[in-house]
DNA sequence: GCATATTTGTCCGTATGTATA
DNA sequence: CTATACATACGGACAAATATG
């Protein structure tokens, strides 16, 4: 009845020692790095949407108690990563066509949002255009996951133009969300690479001042993300 | 040692016979209604910012055990309503001018942009004209907790024009953020009352169909409303 | 600075109600 | 209907950190 994930946890996590070091550097609660490891692990793919995180497999492999593995649980599932079914236990959240399109409204709403709300120029860009860096490297270095990383760093960046701690917040819990998202695309290059020169430009408009031009770029940009997105989505189904 | 939290909670709490309903109609869990209990409190300023809530206090005067309560503070640690500091407890959240600006960095990004992405008219306004409608009735009755409630229903009503379920969550947690915020108004009335005119007149420019002209005024609104209450900090700043 | 007491962080064992097979 | 598996909640225990004298 084991779906497997004991043992594909076991081998890839090293959490024995994270807990080791629990009384020499604990500066986090183990709750929080056990939640740290799981979330990597979903965000790799390790444990695919609506893969079953049972208490007692993930306890025996990361050895943490249940009431600490209940903490984890319960952060992670404030970051709808995981969903909690009533007297079934935690399940990696998959993403259904009506959470993506709720997605992208919320980000057309902040990331333009955002865009709008600059004041003169210049804009501080410098998040921006490291992220738009290190898409361009990764994508030379034929480095998918990291082109992912960068592409949702840029849109970070976008929203940090906002100034404001709580709308960054928000947007690191929607792009998580995203990141399962990017797991039904079977190739991500074709997914991503059509983007970077997409935001390279947005960022030279931007540097250049031109605030609306930008926000106009980025709108249209959405759209078509999120249009691709669904495309997926419904070749999925039909496939299934 | 005592802070005065058991004693002030216990008289004015029964969850022991909330507990007691636990097996019949338990479509909850415990630990949600130990935070709703919590969150009742903090929203009436019962625990006042800065109040420390020990587990043994609450603990005894709830009657729940100490994982259960820990799983409602980590409840309303998520909502910011509560901090957690490392082996310290938690602390009813303490909001600094600061977050007060965020707060409304975030609502001015949010609010005028569910207006601004509004379609063609009419627009699906009665949760708004409902929550105007409340706020005049409830100041009638001269009922200012009430006119507070009715206040933010208002804007819950603005956001919920965007359609997005995970804008909503974001705005209601911000929301009772500002709850806090609000303590430090010595006079309800003379803070929430002038603001009934202009929910009014937002509503009926956007029932007229010009949301255009509503963004504007939404967003004086806010500014005017965040000037107060960033006037009012200040003068408490001043006076301690 | 030191020693003590209190409080929190973590983990365990168990009992009960519930959903699924 | 029974049996299994699980979530929920409780209480106790010890270690670690903090506060106090």
């Amino acid at each position: 009845m084991t779906n497997g994930a004991d043992r594909r946890i076991a081998e890839a996590s090293s959490l024995a020692e994270l807990a080791g070091d629990r009384a020499l550097l604990g500066r986090t609660s183990t709750a929080e790095r056990v939640a740290d490891v799981l979330r990597d692990r979903i965000a790799e793919g390790f444990f695919p949407p609506g893969t079953r995180l049972s208490e007692d497999s993930v306890k025996g492999a990361l050895g943490v108690s249940r009431n600490t593995l209940r903490e984890a649980f319960r952060l992670l599932t404030h970051e709808r990563l995981l969903v909690h079914k009533l007297n079934r236990g935690v399940f990696v959240r998959v993403v259904t066509v009506d959470d993506l399109n709720d997605i992208y409204r919320v980000r057309a709403l902040v990331e333009c949002g955002a865009v709008r709300g600059l004041g003169k120029p210049p804009y501080p860009l410098e998040a921006v255009e490291s992220a738009v860096l290190a898409g361009e490297c990764a994508a030379q270095a034929r480095a998918w996951q990291d082109l992912s990383t960068a592409n949702i760093r840029f849109h970070q960046g976008i929203v940090a133009l906002a100034g404001s701690p709580r709308a960054d917040e928000l947007m690191r819990g929607v792009l998580a969300e995203l990141r399962l998202v990017f797991h039904v695309m079977d190739d991500p290059r074709r997914f991503h690479a059509p983007y970077l020169v997409r935001n390279r430009h947005i960022l030279e408009v931007l540097q250049s001042g031109d605030a609306f031009e930008g926000e106009r770029l980025l709108a249209s940009y959405l759209e078509d993300s999120r249009l691709q997105l669904a495309d997926a989505y419904a070749q999925r189904v039909s496939e299934s």
